[in-house]
Parts: structure tokens; C-alpha cells; sequence
DNA sequence: CATACGTGGAT
DNA sequence: TATCCAAGTAT
């Protein structure tokens, strides 16, 4: 069965929308644009990440923040602490040299072209996309992975993602409208996000199903292919948990870039392969003491490796000398401690006192 | 084009 | 327990 025209498709999926549409905080009414700093705040954060996981992270932000030249003013530190958990913290870093460069160069207005918007820090061709159509207004092309997803379905595409994007996009293109556009991009992610779902997808719920070629095909729930993913790697390290007298704990900053970038961390060997001895993470140690080695280990699981993690405990004979901040317990959830630390400390709280 | 980059919930 | 997955971006 050939499709409906893409003016009777679009016309169709804002009707469902404007009575199907998830009420989110970052989001206007159909038929309004959303404030483009909260459109931007909450793209950046929901990159990867689920609207269940972002929704208290950006009531949150908006309230400590209520402007972009708030978050231009806040410290880093601030905004990693406050991202903290959230996941992806080069996000938080590009977050606030976003605000930054908006604040300073435009005066808090962000730009309502999707190529100047593809030139600021973290915002990629999805992003510039979504804060154009949704907060602008303007008919961009936006693909993110649930409409990846729903325009595989639709046209039947079989080839694997990631090399048959373009072609899905060249697609999409063909049906985008150019009136409400940012209503209809909102429409087909919640549609990719409630009903045309990767797995057992509610077919009979969907405006678009006699239009779609992989459900006449049954294979609706098969689509998109994906290449299979690289096996996880097991690493390993030793974590010391140091004390002073005074009962405070000692972190270190991590490195601006890589993982976990500029968050705060509870001084640690290297993490690799091959487990550590004690006489030889010793070198490793922040400052001299006597380490006893906790029972258990805390184990974490990042996007491309696992992670094992030996806690031993001392007290600093030197404290003075140990390179780092020292934090009374009660401080720790104040600072920009990620998930992975966040275990460690809870960890150490349990088998060390 | 492939890889690095977090986390928590669902299956 | 293992794997997949979520409104991707930077390099």
C-alpha cells in the first residue's frame, strides 16, 4: 500500500499529538513554542538520558538558574555538582561554556538558526534541530534515535544503523512540515517513545500503521537494524578511602576531559586489566598511612567497560602533605561526587566504621 | 567512520 | 546475571 501524502501524515500525527501529547515540564502547550532556554537546558540533558531520569535535574537547574546568564554566572563547580548523577558530565561542562558564550556574545538570546545553533558546545545536528523547530519554530529536520526509529518502521529499512542514518534522514526529510514544526517533532519522538517503542511496539494505537510498511510486513518490531556492540572489558582498581583526625575524608578533582571529567573523586590507582596488590597501588596512594583493605568490592558498569574497585581505608600521617580537599562526611553530598563515587563512599560507610 | 562518554530501569 | 536501551556529541 503506497503512503498518504506527507501533508495528510503530518496533518494526522499533530491531530494525535494535540490529544495524545505527554505533559512535560520543559514543554509548551501544542500549538506554543517553549522558552529556548528551557528547550536547550532540557535537550542537553535529556542526550541519552530518559525523561523520567531528567525531570527533577531540570526542575531543579531552572530553579537555581531561572536564566542562561544565571548559569553563565554559577561556578563549574556548581553545575557538575549539581549534574552530578546525571551521567555524561562533558555535557555539564559544555553547559556552562554554552551559557557563557550565549550570555556574553548575544546578551542571553539563543540563536533561532539551526547552523548557529550547531556551532555552540554540545549541541550537535540533533540538538540545533530540536531547539530550532520546538523553541523557534523553525522546519527543521530533526532525527533523534525514536525517529530514527519510527521512519525505519515506516519505509521498511532494513540496513543497520549506524551506516544507514543518512538514508533515514533523506526520509524524514521528506515528510517534515513546514507548519508547527517543533509540535511535530515533539509528536514523533512521544510516538517512538509510547507507541512505535523498540521492543513490542503498540502497532494498534498508531496513526500512521496502515501507512507503515514494516508493520504490513510484520517485522515492525525487528527494525531498526543494529550492528551488535563490542563486548564490555572488565577493569580494575584500588580506592583510598583516607581519614583525618578530625574524621573528614579526602577527595582529589579528576582531569578537566575524559571520564568523568572535572567531577570530584575518591583517590584511586589507575583502573586496568589486571588487578592490583597492595605494595604496588601504595605508590599510587594520595598520602602515607596504613591501609586496610575493606571487605567486598564496589563494581560499576560504564558504557564501554565494567569497573571493579578494591576500597582500602587509612588514616593520613601526614594530612598536610596529601594533595587534594579534605571534606567533613556531612559535606559529601554537596560536592560533585558521580554515581561511581557515590558508591565507594557508601561502601566505605558501611564496612569501615 | 569508530570510539569514548554515565546511569538506572526494563526484560 | 547479561544485555539493551534513553530526545547524542566530540574527536
Amino acid at each position: 500500500m503506497p503512503h498518504a501524502t506527507p501533508a495528510a501524515l503530518s496533518k494526522r500525527i499533530l491531530a494525535w499529538y494535540d490529544r495524545n501529547a505527554r505533559v512535560l515540564p520543559w514543554r509548551a502547550p501544542p500549538g506554543r513554542v517553549a522558552d529556548p532556554y528551557h528547550v536547550w537546558l532540557s535537550e542537553i540533558m535529556l542526550q541519552q538520558t530518559t525523561v523520567v531520569a531528567v525531570a527533577p535535574y531540570f526542575l531543579t537547574f531552572i530553579k537555581r538558574w531561572p536564566t542562561v546568564k544565571d548559569l553563565a554566572a554559577a561556578s563549574l563547580d556548581d553545575i557538575l555538582t549539581a549534574w552530578a548523577g546525571l551521567g555524561y558530565y562533558a555535557r555539564a561542562r559544555n553547559l556552562h561554556k554554552c551559557a557563557q558564550l550565549v550570555a556574553e556574545w548575544r546578551d542571553g538570546v539563543f540563536p533561532d538558526e539551526e547552523e548557529a545553533l550547531r556551532g555552540l558546545p554540545g549541541i550537535g545536528d540533533y540538538t540545533a534541530a530540536a531547539i530550532a523547530a520546538i523553541a523557534h519554530g523553525r522546519p527543521a529536520v530533526v532525527m533523534d534515535g525514536n525517529i530514527e526509529r519510527v521512519i525505519a518502521r515506516m519505509f521498511a529499512v532494513t540496513d543497520p544503523l549506524p551506516a544507514v542514518k543518512p538514508k533515514l534522514k533523506a526520509l524524514a526529510a521528506g515528510l517534515t512540515p513546514s507548519s508547527r514544526p517543533g509540535d511535530y517533532a515533539q509528536a514523533l519522538m512521544d510516538l517512538g517513545a509510547t507507541v512505535c517503542t523498540p521492543r513490542q511496539p503498540a502497532c494498534v494505537l498508531c496513526p500512521w500503521l496502515q501507512d507503515c510498511d514494516a508493520s504490513h510486513q510484520g517485522i515492525a518490531d525487528e527494525l531498526p537494524a543494529k550492528l551488535a556492540k563490542p563486548a564490555r572489558p572488565t577493569r580494575r582498581g584500588l580506592a583510598f578511602w583516607t581519614l583525618r583526625k578530625d574524621g573528614a575524608v579526602l577527595l582529589r578533582r579528576r582531569p578537566e576531559s575524559g571520564l568523568l571529567g572535572g567531577m570530584m573523586e575518591i583517590p584511586s590507582t589507575p583502573w586496568r586489566a589486571e588487578p592490583w596488590d597492595l605494595a604496588e597501588a601504595r605508590d599510587s596512594a594520595p598520602v602515607a598511612a596504613e591501609w586496610r583493605p575493606l571487605s567486598g568490592m564496589v563494581t560499576h558498569t560504564f558504557t564501554h567497560f565494567h569497573l571493579e574497585l578494591l576500597v582500602v581505608a587509612g588514616r593520613a600521617r601526614t594530612p598536610e602533605l596529601a594533595k587534594g580537599l579534605w571534606c567533613p562526611l556531612d559535606g559529601l553530598g554537596d560536592q560533585a561526587l558521580p554515581t561511581v563515587m557515590r558508591k565507594v563512599v557508601r561502601h566505605a560507610l558501611a564496612k569501615a566504621y
